[in-house]
DNA sequence: TTGAAAGCGCTAACAG
DNA sequence: CTGTTAGCGCTTTCAA
């Protein structure tokens, strides 16, 4: 049924190691006629490398497993797996993505995964956060990407959260915005750290931090997409309230929707009375808003590329954790 | 390093078949005592089975393989993936997905992705569409996923358009909406089989089809995301002419999102003055909408919970195009 | 119930 | 430059 090297072999009248130099053999010497023969020989009689066999003479066969938490659910997983898809192009290297659903634990997946002899594999996770490895994972995962290790022996590539916060609250205190309101992702690492960040660019701007309101997107203790709202309360409390704000900055572009919503009800414009800005720059969401909104974009494509480049590499002393910059994406809401 | 079957066998001072057997073989009949000291054993050294090994011998590895027209890069592919990866559950298949991106042929990547030996292969398409199969790849694919064969030599899974649009406008006109225009797609089968289920709709219900209003989202030829949208001008001219719509229904909930801003900038209420409805079902915006929009939902889920069945079986003759309802989600725009 | 041996398709090592 | 041989880790006969 299928062909194999030695089918090509017999009819070409050379040994198997002849075929397998002409087919795959990269640069090794040998006769240009030959080769030419057997290639189209192969060709002819429909030959299709066995990775599979390959794989148990290298002991690993040219695949990339990420084990996920969740994460292949979500609009930006995607945009992981494409960065991580596009670095492989040209690799040779196809990508196999586990989800851990469903009462299976880490190690059960990493072994169930590893018995494919993956050259190597990455975790992957749906915020931002840190994951406690089980103690002999330590180095069952060349990288993890969107989250870090607690340990902190597996290099990570995370979001630099803190970072963007500061510099969407410069943005906007550049633009002439002073008195600025944040309705933050509560219970999440990146909701923290943002918090933190907004608090930086406020003082060192000679604003009162201390007075800084900091609201929750939901009532829920950690944000959730289904978890009931509070937009539509605190948005008109801070406009009625004293220093009504001139700005408010959203947890992402779904709070900034709803926080679009309810100005419009105040009968506020966006961006002459309240300029609003966000995280995420979901594409769809953000540039068909009315006014279309400023945000900071995710790196996820880019982590998704450098996780492809760590994955590939043997580098022996990789960066612990390494930050990743959001990109501002102005559009016309600030 | 790694460690094998021998290894275990000579710790166990039993052959190498007798280990197989203990630790894969099923229901093999063998010494309880034996099979419980040799899984003990395997668990202490750390044995993890090799599956390349194993698909040299079986002709094929545990792997069911998606060629995906750019689908991986959309959020509504994480659905198909979703509802594939919840049936693979259990019957120990690992899913690889390759997109068909950047000049490669349908059969350089079969080829490519085939060298794994996957068990089984399916074709996955973007959009709803008809694929024109190379003739050498007929029995290349076990099933399409949102798209059919020329040929109709391949199973298929498509959503059934033209029975969702004919749902979705019965559903206006039972709510006493008669004057409907619809804002469709242009250039995509979906939008063809749609505006033939719209009109439908329309004539079974004594309504004038052959004046029905049927308009293009955007001034492409093929809808875009990316594309110039018309629909700020549709709407304001819709309402100003003669019989002015008591209903609008959108190609996709990114339009109807936009009929919504229009809407609102010339006063109307929704669904008060005028009814919005549309095909998707893009979770965070339809619920996030205000009011929270009336959509049908694709059958994506379902369609990756079918191919997986048709993956994984070995039917002979199985359907050949089957065609997936929609769900009518009642929110609040109509 | 267990063991020995052959073979899956491929590549690496060593001869010729 | 090409051929022979051995072996990767596993399963599957066929014997014991």
């Amino acid at each position: 049924m299928t062909v194999s090297l030695q089918d090509i072999a017999l009819r070409a009248g050379v040994s198997t190691k002849t075929v397998s130099g002409a087919l795959h053999g990269g640069s090794a010497r040998m006769a240009v006629e030959t080769r030419e023969r057997i290639q189209k020989l192969a060709d002819d009689m429909g030959y299709v490398t066995n990775l599979a066999a390959r794989g148990t003479r290298q002991g690993w066969i040219p695949l990339v497993a990420i084990v996920a938490d969740e994460l292949i659910t979500t609009p930006f997983a995607t945009e992981i797996l494409r960065g991580l898809d596009n670095a492989m192009q040209g690799k040779d290297m196809a990508v196999i993505a586990t989800n851990l659903s469903a009462g299976r634990s880490i190690e059960q997946v990493h072994a169930e995964v590893r018995r494919f002899r993956p050259r190597a594999m990455a975790y992957a996770a749906m915020y931002h956060k840190v994951v406690a490895l089980p103690p002999g994972l330590a180095d069952g995962f060349a990288v993890m990407i969107n989250c870090r290790d607690a340990d902190g022996r597996v290099p990570s590539l995370v979001p630099d959260d803190e970072g963007a916060a500061y510099d969407i609250t410069r943005h906007l205190i550049a633009r002439g915005r002073r008195r600025i309101a944040f309705i933050n992702l509560p219970g999440l690492l990146a909701g923290e750290l943002r918090e933190a960040g907004f608090r930086r660019a406020l003082r060192e701007a000679g604003l009162d931090d201390a007075g800084a309101r900091v609201l929750p997107a939901v009532a829920r203790k950690t944000y959730s997409d289904r978890a009931h709202s509070l937009v539509a309360d605190h948005v008109p409390m801070l406009l009625d309230g004293p220093d009504s704000p001139e700005a408010i900055l959203a947890g992402n572009d779904r709070v900034a929707m709803e926080i679009y919503a309810a100005l419009r009800r105040a009968g506020r414009d966006i961006p002459g009375d309240v300029a609003v800005a966000s995280f995420d720059n979901q594409v769809d969401l953000a540039t068909r808003l009315d006014p279309p909104l400023t945000t900071m974009a995710l790196p996820h494509r880019e982590m998704g590329r450098l996780a492809a480049e760590r994955l590939l590499s043997d580098e022996l002393n990789p960066p612990a954790v390494q930050k990743l910059a959001f990109r501002l994406v102005e559009r016309q809401s600030v």
